[in-house]
DNA sequence: CGGCGCTAGTTGCATTCGCAATCAAACAGC
DNA sequence: GCTGTTTGATTGCGAATGCAACTAGCGCCG
């Protein structure tokens, strides 16, 4: 929310809002279906999508946009439900692998299912093509920016 | 994230992460100018757009997206801070009001010209005033309908 | 009026989060 | 090779969050 005269900032308001609102209701949904959060599903995915599904910690810090201590403590969970496994590095010593299970592949794919549906109903259905496209190219440039500067 | 092919799909992914990057740097830019956080920010923002400066704690709940018990807490910290009062609301004995002073305008008057300056320089920046035109736009569509549908 | 249900708000409790401190391994300079 | 510094990961602790239970006030219907 903002003093919204100038377009931009009323863009900046509204996504947060619609952020918070899209979130809001993914989460219900997984809720609804028994299973579990966002933050799990972003964790596993990145992993699935890294080589030989596995990732260093601080990777997966900065992919998923969580801080380190909390990505420690959200693998520790997944690990106990068994989705991910801890494995040393062999060229650092100092650094952890998180990689994905075969468990964790299946229930990933299971919240995709999900996932997608919600996606789909609640932003993409209000969103044309060529519309997605500009916001995927917008959000890049944005990121891109972040992930760069200091 | 997701398994990016639509683009749909890589508009949503984009848009989540560029959130949680752009949060994140706006945070640290309060944090570092010694002030509160964002969710203060949009609760005075939200008081001070209302009629007298009030709001019933439920519409503030929906207007900010937080949980009802959630504004409960972050009212009572605004409150112990000076920047908000309660007040009991004569037409419902049930309701309360949560009333922005005179401190709590000036201090989120102080917290927006950093908050401005974060929004321009990270976002507003990478936005033409076209594509800012279309941003609010789809959002504003998504939002309403979440809001309205059930 | 009296009881039943509904709504607004708060609170208890368990979980999660963020920050600072800690520990261990790597690396740089001498 | 030894020491000081930096980096990766974890942990302790206080703060914040979500959910469910609880209290109190409104309003309806008999």
């Amino acid at each position: 929310m903002s003093p919204a005269l100038d377009p931009r900032q009323r863009a900046w308001a509204r996504f947060v809002t619609a952020h918070a609102l899209l979130v809001e209701r993914v989460e219900a949904a997984l809720v609804e279906a028994e299973l579990p959060s966002l933050d799990w599903y972003d964790l596993l995915w990145s992993l699935e999508n890294a080589e030989h599904g596995r990732m260093r910690m601080a990777d997966l810090a900065d992919k998923t946009v969580v801080s380190r201590s909390n990505v420690t403590r959200l693998a520790d969970r997944l690990e106990t439900a068994g989705l991910v496994v801890r494995m040393s590095c062999p060229q650092d010593g100092r650094s952890t692998f998180c990689v994905i299970t075969d468990k964790g592949r299946a229930l990933r794919a299971r919240m995709w299912t999900v996932y997608r549906k919600q996606i789909e109903g609640l932003f993409g259905r209000h969103v044309a093509a060529r519309e997605a496209e500009e916001l995927a190219a917008v959000f890049e440039r944005i990121i891109s920016r972040l992930r760069s500067k200091t």
